[in-house]
RNA sequence: GGUCGGUUUGCCGAGUGGCUAGGCGACGGUCUGCAAAACCGUUUACACCAGUUCGAAUCUGGUACCGACCUCCA
């Protein structure tokens, strides 16, 4: 009887009813992604997690404002050079130039994966005004100090007032940074290690720089995502997300910095998805052990044996819990390619199928609402897409039962079948995002095509000429078409 | 070293103090000219060692192994 939504919530540890600050409406921040480079798949999973959990909030009736930033400026290097304009010295393109190049590459891979854009798509550097604003808010507030035209955020004294530092990560002050890192940037202006720069004072060489009160320099890197929530959801928000590598240091500098500022906690509910593995290890960049989007597309790449087409990969993604770490192998694409073709075909089939009324309440009838019952506690039970994606595969028994005939249509009432073909169509294209790839590319002449080619096979096979009928059938799976001769004749698909 | 999480059947992955997760694969069957598809049936596991309990894969303690974070990361 879960029909109330809950969440985890990773401040608090522990699962939570959801709650929205303001009845019916929902402020939902998830940190994006940094511009300087091509997205690569463990992103996507993020991004796909949190577009299924925005897409059940609408669901839910709720009016969500999601917003999700674009990082392009103050992701620094080892070396302390921002990762933007590091890139695009590298590329020979203006640092803003090659955001845009690779924040286009990032929306066409989020259509790709078909997920909803947010509300708003804030950038650090069109909000440089509301972050100085921000950093004096700080200061003013006393949990700052300048520092040769840096400014640091005083974690110390911060901690003095609330207690709180290193709450979501599970971290103490004291222990933090015991061995600190002496090859960081000017580590030795800070008052404590665990003290971070709010704004950075510029070097000579450092291209992206503006005007501030205490330097020519630029913002902080944990700073934007503090100031665009703020600003776009109000001081306290509903429900703040991102990867769970960004809990530390990124979202705990995060609150630190919207409570010294606002003296307010800015969000109701943490919610962290866990990181895509290969070869059981975090799919990285910088550590090569990764794979790009299109090389699982085409399958040029040795991790896998051939390519796999972007709803393959989100389904793939959706069979597993957002907050579980999922291990990237070939055999399980594989697997994920059956199911989800599976899917299709019984979406296919469900929406040519029609119950012709008076059906009646039998045991079956009892299983299948009890099924669409638990579909949605499942969802409700903070996101369980595998859970709920295991029920609408329990629909799809029933759905294939009732055209073969198993199942008789009088054995289901007419509202349940309503009830199978709403909830079927809602979740898996409405709430997953799921598409048919290949059922959008039929045009009249390709039908036309292979409805004749069936008409011709299934002559000859009435004449038993069984070498043109299987000549027909082997050539048009060759070329991607698969004959499926059933009890009401034969019908095809692309496979 | 510190913090956090994990170890589930052939593979991927949910879940839970007693009741079939699901997908894929495999095997048998129905259907079929033969296949494929679909359907039916079989395949039933929880790292290890203790403890709590009528009952533990689930709770507790310990051990082993794996992973993430600890100022680049979704």
């Amino acid at each position: 009887m879960k029909n109330k939504l809950t969440v985890y919530n990773s401040k608090a540890r522990k699962k939570e009813i959801f709650e929205p600050i303001h009845e019916g409406r929902v402020g939902m921040y998830v940190c994006g992604p940094t511009v300087y480079s091509e997205v690569h798949l463990g992103n996507v999973r993020t991004f796909v997690s949190f577009d299924v959990i925005y897409r059940y909030l609408l669901h839910l009736g709720y009016k969500v404002r999601y917003v999700r930033n674009i990082t392009d400026v103050g992701h620094l290097t080892d070396g302390g050079e921002d990762k933007v304009s590091a890139r695009a010295k590298l590329e020979q393109l203006e640092p803003m130039e090659l955001v845009q190049k690779y924040s286009n590459m990032f929306h066409e891979m989020m259509a790709i994966f078909n997920t909803k854009s947010p509300s708003v798509e804030p950038r650090a550097t069109g909000h440089l005004i509301e972050q100085i604003e921000m950093v004096r808010d700080i200061l003013d507030n006393g949990f700052a100090y300048e520092q040769n035209g840096s400014v640091y955020f005083d974690t110390l004294k911060f901690n003095d007032k609330y207690k709180s530092y290193g709450q979501l990560s599970g971290r103490k002050i004291d222990e933090l940074f015991s061995e600190t890192r002496d090859d960081l940037k000017n580590q030795n202006e800070k008052r404590h290690p665990s003290d971070f720069a709010i704004w950075m004072k510029a070097s000579d060489e450092h291209i992206m720089k503006w005007n501030s009160p205490w330097s020519v320099g630029f913002p902080g890197w944990h700073l934007e995502c503090s100031v665009m929530s703020t600003k776009y959801l109000g001081k306290t928000f509903d429900i703040h997300g991102g990867g769970n590598d960004l809990k530390f240091p990124h979202h705990e500098n995060e609150i630190a910095q919207n409570i010294g500022c606002t003296g307010v906690e800015p969000a109701k509910y943490w919610l962290h998805s866990n990181m895509l593995l290969m070869n059981g290890k975090k799919m990285s960049k910088s550590d090569g052990n990764t794979i790009s989007p299109y090389e699982l597309f085409t399958g040029n790449s040795p991790h896998v044996s051939k390519g796999y087409s972007p709803m393959v990969v989100k389904f793939f993604m959706l069979q597993s819990h957002y907050r579980s770490t999922m291990d990237l192998t070939d055999q399980a694409l594989q697997a994920a390619e059956k199911g989800y073709s599976k899917l299709m075909e019984a979406a296919k089939a469900l929406d040519k199928m029609e119950h012709p009324g008076n059906g009646n309440e039998t045991e079956n009838n009892k299983k299948l609402l009890t099924t669409i019952d638990n579909i949605i506690s499942d969802m409700n039970d903070d996101f369980n897409t595998p859970k709920a994606l295991a029920g609408v595969f329990e629909l799809v028994n029933f759905i294939n039962k009732l055209k073969d005939g198993h199942l008789k249509y009088s054995d289901i009432t007419k509202e349940a079948f309503d009830k199978l073909k709403e909830t079927f169509n809602q979740f898996v294209f409405d709430i997953f995002g799921l598409k048919d790839e290949v059922g959008g590319q039929e045009d009249g002449l390709f039908d036309g095509m292979a409805e004749l080619l069936i008409t011709i096979r299934n002559e000859a096979r009435a004449k038993k000429d069984w070498a043109t009928s299987d000549l027909i059938r082997d050539k048009l799976l060759e070329i991607g078409v698969q004959l499926k001769d059933g009890k009401d004749g034969t019908s095809w698909s692309r496979i």
